[in-house]
RNA sequence: GGCCAGGUAGCUCAGUUGGUAGAGCGCAGCCCUGAAAAGGCUGGCGUCGGCGGUUCGACUCCGUCCCUGGCCA
């Protein structure tokens, strides 16, 4: 695990090497074919052989979530395991790799009509509306957190229970794995300097006409994996509501606020990941990773 | 050289009739149980261009100097 950036995928191939593993993905932009400019999907030429898991899953268009990525994850866990191999679970949505190694409770899936009549209502509604069915989630929630909202008031009204009961119910944590977690956390200044380089080679390698590509093999322009880091902007760009600077410089800063986040999620909810203090591609990060999990 | 408009937080800017300053962004810290590259919370930051003056009190008024932009020479 890591911010972006860090060189993940960079030593996920590696380790994947020395331990004849496979690679798990646990990115939820790389989930999405066609988006790999800008989600700097290692491309299949670069993965030196080494089998990749769980990308290129879905399409632009259709939506996905942390519990289909487990119960996706977990299925090639298995296959993996069933070959005699290792895997190898390289990502950075922190929340995804919580929902496949911890398990997610036995809650209902995503309910689309009862989202959108939600939704119209608006903040303020929803906390009221929640504090009314479900006080004690209101009382956690803060009433300007929307999706958290809505999410809440989705399961209270499908299970006719509050949120905190139903959470409780049917998390299983992966079994038969033993799970060793490395954090790659390289200098944050270095980091920020990465981040802006790799930006402008993202745009410089073409992020902009894979949008197009994606836009011209029917993806529609309000799908969600053009709301990800990179692809708003190079739609904006690309529909000319964005100049081109402005598109990377936007790129650059929102990707910083990303990593941030990511690092604040990585060092509080996975305290006992083994730090790494530099990049996956740094030779000595690498010998200090495998000494680590060998 | 003259005229005009500006000089306030790292950046862009607001600041009512004089009572020592704010907003967004950035930055930092944090939260998160099925759209998590999403969404949300909290926080510090200023010699208000310099120097004088008027005043009990000046970012606000006066003088002067410096800097930036525009127009005219």
């Amino acid at each position: 695990m890591g911010p972006t950036a860090s060189g993940k995928s960079d030593l996920g191939i590696r380790l994947a090497r020395e331990l004849d593993g496979e690679v798990v993905n646990y990115d939820s932009v790389q989930i999405y074919r066609g988006f790999d400019v800008g989600s700097a999907k290692t491309p299949p030429g670069e993965r030196q052989g080494v089998p990749h898991h769980l990308l290129d899953v879905r399409d632009a268009g259709e939506p996905f979530s942390a519990g289909e990525y487990a119960r996706l994850g977990r299925e090639v866990l298995g296959e993996i395991a069933a070959r005699g191999k290792t895997p190898v679970i390289v990502g950075g949505t922190g929340f995804y790799l919580r929902a496949l190694l911890e398990g997610l409770f036995d809650g209902p899936s995503r309910d689309e009509e009862l989202r959108a009549r939600l939704e119209r209502k608006g903040a303020a509604h929803l906390h009221r509306l929640l504090a009314r069915l479900d006080p004690e989630s209101a009382g956690r929630i803060h009433p300007h957190d929307e999706p958290k909202l809505v999410r809440a008031l989705e399961v209270r009204i499908l299970e006719g229970q509050p949120l905190k009961r139903v959470l409780r119910r049917g998390v299983e944590p992966l079994t038969g794995f033993t799970v060793t977690k490395l954090l790659l956390d390289p200098p944050r200044d270095a980091l920020y300097a990465r981040i802006e380089r790799r930006t402008e080679a993202m745009f410089d390698a073409g992020l902009e006409q894979e949008v197009c590509d994606l836009l011209a093999a029917g993806a529609p322009r309000d799908a969600w994996a053009f709301g990800a880091l990179g692809y708003r902007q190079a739609l904006a760009l690309v529909e000319g509501r964005m100049s081109r600077e402005e598109a990377i410089a936007d790129t650059a800063r929102s990707t910083r606020n990303y990593a941030k986040r990511q690092l604040t999620w990585f060092r509080n909810q996975e305290p006992e990941a083994l730090r790494l203090p530099g990049f996956g591609g740094d030779a000595d990060i690498q010998r200090r990773a495998l000494d680590l999990v060998q």
